[in-house]
DNA sequence: ATAAAAATGATTATCGTTTTCAATTTAAAA
DNA sequence: TTTTAAATTGAAAACGATAATCATTTTTAT
């Protein structure tokens, strides 16, 4: 991966933790920001290039859009399917699980797990 | 949901156990078999319906068409990155996150996880 | 400085899914 | 039963997210 300005200003959005499950379109309104000239197909170029690299995390069970997460160790989300918002759950995948897995001879590299509900404001009624 | 005979072709499939993680456009090719007028929209507004009423659960993390899964209970899918195979794998959510889940006032509904990685005979070099 | 390689922006294409709407089928009423 | 209203369908067009194309620009290496 080489350089470039377009791909220098995501990595600081990314170290500037700026990227908390968001879309690539939001993504590419934060870019454009400094950058009036961006492209969104540079956007989602870039955003595929860091997630294979490891530097973001792809969500997509959360949707009709991928979402992109700069916490890049595995974890859950929490979905109110009423206001859409979307919450992080850190989750070790349990041991019972991962013996399963070996069971089966799966090799894991990675999991997506959305949890799809109510949240605290939407199932009090207050929504 | 009144009736019709198209809907009842659905049902058919699903008492049969044909439609195991399966995509819109096979159950398609499925009701096809017997109804070659069959229309594509109607599996699609079909399957949202029967998905909605509990009879289907729609699997959203497993690439880029949604799968259907005459298993309506919950559980993880092992998706092959290398081959595309998916395996069902029966799991129970676990006590520590149906807590954390009650700590944050979740109201939980339903969950998909799908753990990606390399089944056995792709990680044993024969595919 | 120059040439080769990589990345970009703008646009078009793709693909799964939804919407539209006239025509058909089903259900309800007379 | 006929008649009327409501629901469902099929076919096609529309849609939205993402990917591919390609000429131009930027970056890297010589």
């Amino acid at each position: 991966m080489n350089k470039s300005r377009q791909k220098d200003a995501l990595k600081n959005l990314i170290k500037a933790g700026k990227i908390k499950h968001i879309s690539a379109l939001e993504v590419f309104e934060l870019l454009r920001v400094e950058n009036p000239k961006m492209s969104i197909a540079t956007v989602y170029r870039n955003l595929n290039l860091f997630v294979e690299k490891g530097l973001l995390l792809k969500i997509e069970g959360a949707g009709d859009e991928a979402l992109y997460d700069d916490t890049i160790k595995p974890h859950a989300h929490l979905i109110c399917v009423k206001c859409g918002e979307i919450e992080d759950l850190d989750l070790d995948i349990s041991d019972s699980i991962l013996k399963s897995l070996r069971e089966k001879s799966f090799d894991f590299t990675n999991y997506d797990l959305s949890i799809k509900g109510h949240c605290r404001k939407c199932s009090s009624g207050a929504n």
